[in-house]
DNA sequence: ACCCCCCTTGTAATCGATTACGCCCGGTGC
DNA sequence: GCACCGGGCGTAATCGATTACAAGGGGGGT
């Protein structure tokens, strides 16, 4: 059916041998054997079979790709960058969406690792998971993006919110807020974890109380974060701000409380995570710790090379940049202090990632 | 280094045949040896190397799937689906992204058919297109997704807005509005072209006026939405409706109209296309027409795999749905009509796609 | 008791590339 | 003029599975 290396040999009238040579650039073939052989590949429209080159030299030039949620606009922006590096490496990429579930996180690594995927780049869904360990074991190539494992030593690259955070906290007190709550995501995500305690330690820094009824815990779904929304809002004694740690959940605070007619910025202040192209246009526009995505994945994607081709890599943190707009009541005559003289509402800092 | 049939063979006592027999389920092997097999191949954690098996059998279990623009969530929700879908039937994905190049696209291609894909579904770029025709010739299963090619054959899965967009066209004229512009796409697309033809004839049917300059031309990303909204802004006699063909272009116009300190509802009246989950969360909640994605998406794998399968097969249609929301004025004392009456303004019609 | 058939199993070819190895030939150094 | 060296090329092994074909063996029918 298909134009194979022997037809290219017959027209050319050379063996196999040649041209695999003449085709893949290596030296040991004459100029003239060279041309004749890209030639009658030309005129056979000779396409070569990558399935059997990968059987033989044990490369696929193929990279698997396990996230938690495709439709999350934070990790679909992440596939993008992920998949744009890779192509430019020439390598592709196969995406699975394990859609937060380990037996289906799971699932996907044994199918990938059966492909013979030449490396593994994947947002981990829990702590355990007898797969992961048997690709450690194996030596495949694998780097973590965006959550790592404390009980796995695979290289990671992800945003440290934890300075942003900081400095959100520190915006919004100066803006006069005292009672903040956070919902946060599972526990066992580092993410989930790490902003939780960053937020605490801002808090605790700033001699501020949290108690645990402002703490609230999401899965990084919209619907999560409406359902903490509705508890915080049900409070006897609501917080005056409510920061939601990914967009999704973002999504679903600012739902309910539009639902309950409350206005954003003045009645009550938001402050999400990430930070896709919709979070401006909202009303108001979210203040937001924003993440630099296409630089983790470009970054992932180069660690996971230098993991096949060299060996060990080191792990990366990225920082993550405060954006403020004004769902925290920004425009909303604050308060004169040192802080909200500086960083005047309506001046956006500029997002310099270089991204996008 | 890794496992094989022939290590699992010896360590059974049996043939390298056998175990394949034991393995696949085939018929032809004994209890007894189907046993000693499956023990053997668990004791030595033996796993299949599909990229042996995809030479001998000439199926990759693989499509490729190249979109135009990952970050769009029109797509993203569509690469979602898709890769549900074909993960249900045991494919795997290889995601690429055309950036509405022709050139990467079709460079995708190439690359797709070299990995010995089993089909392709895409959304394609342009009108012609040398690496398409190849695809066609050769035989390779193909299924369009969204937009189709005048020239070409390959059987398609979209949605037609026509109905929706009629509808829509209705419901603006009920609400007062007679100036109605219109954001179309490219009209080398399918969806460029048939959207504006299906709002000219909804104009027509209404006895409504569409001058030229009321009809502008973006390439569905959100900065060709916000300059055309600049342009028709600036018109001596500015549109009391905009309607955007896709969701990007919508959220440029919406960024505009913002931009300009316009209340869009009562000022001047937004209209979009499809129906990311943040377009009821904008101020006011977009009225736009909603694309069943998620069927469309499992419609493209079946038709593909019927295509892989089978052979031919048709091409598939689907409905959008007008969802009435507050963008065009519809809670500003609208004018009491038929339609009106009918819909009231917070009855958000049900999205009956069974999606999401 | 004999034969035939079918079920089970093994041997080896096969998919399409890459590549180790060896041959041949021309050129160079002495 | 002879031996050696090395570049160019072909032959055939190889990657790891599937599968065509053949062969062996047990059971049932007559």
């Amino acid at each position: 059916m298909a134009v194979t290396v022997a037809d290219v040999a017959r027209r050319a009238g050379v063996s196999t041998a040649s041209v695999s040579r003449a085709l893949s650039g290596a030296d040991g073939v004459s100029a003239a054997v060279r041309e004749r052989v890209v030639a009658a590949a030309q005129a056979l429209g000779y396409r070569p079979n990558t399935v059997a080159r990968s059987l033989r030299t044990t490369r696929t030039q193929t990279i698997g790709l396990i996230i938690p949620d495709m439709v999350n606009p934070f990790f679909s922006e992440l596939a993008w960058a992920i998949e744009e590096a890779a192509h430019e490496h020439g390598y592709s990429v196969i995406l699975c969406n394990a859609n937060e579930e380990t037996d289906r996180q799971d699932g996907y690594i044994e199918l990938l690792l059966a492909r013979r995927v030449d490396g593994l780049l994947l947002t981990p869904v829990l702590e355990e998971s007898e797969a992961l360990r048997a690709v450690a074991r194996q030596g495949v190539p694998m780097v973590f993006v965006d959550r790592s494992l404390a009980s796995m030593e695979a290289p990671v690259v992800r945003a440290d919110g934890s300075l942003a955070i900081s400095q959100l906290v520190d915006h919004l007190v100066d803006l006069g807020h005292e009672r903040i709550a956070v919902i946060t995501g599972p526990q066992a995500t580092v993410t989930g974890r790490e902003r939780l305690a960053a937020f605490r330690t801002a808090m605790r820094a700033r001699s501020l109380d949290l108690p645990d009824e402002l703490v609230r815990f999401g899965n990084f779904q919209a619907d999560s974060g409406r359902r903490a929304a509705v508890e915080l809002l049900d409070l006897d004694e609501p917080p005056t701000a409510v920061f939601a740690i990914d967009n999704l959940m973002t999504l679903g605070v600012f739902q309910e409380m539009r639902r309950r007619g409350l206005r954003i910025g003045s009645d009550i202040a938001v402050a999400g995570f990430d930070d896709p192209p919709w979070f401006q246009l909202l009303d108001p526009p979210l203040t937001t710790v924003s993440q630099p995505v296409t630089r983790m994945g470009a970054l992932a994607v180069d660690m996971l090379l230098e993991a096949i081709n060299a060996g060990s890599v080191e792990s990366h943190l990225l920082d993550c940049a405060l954006v403020i707009r004004e769902s925290c009541g920004e425009t909303a005559a604050p308060r004169e202090t040192f802080r909200s003289r500086h960083m005047p509402p309506d001046e956006n800092p500029v997002n310099d990632y270089g991204d996008d």
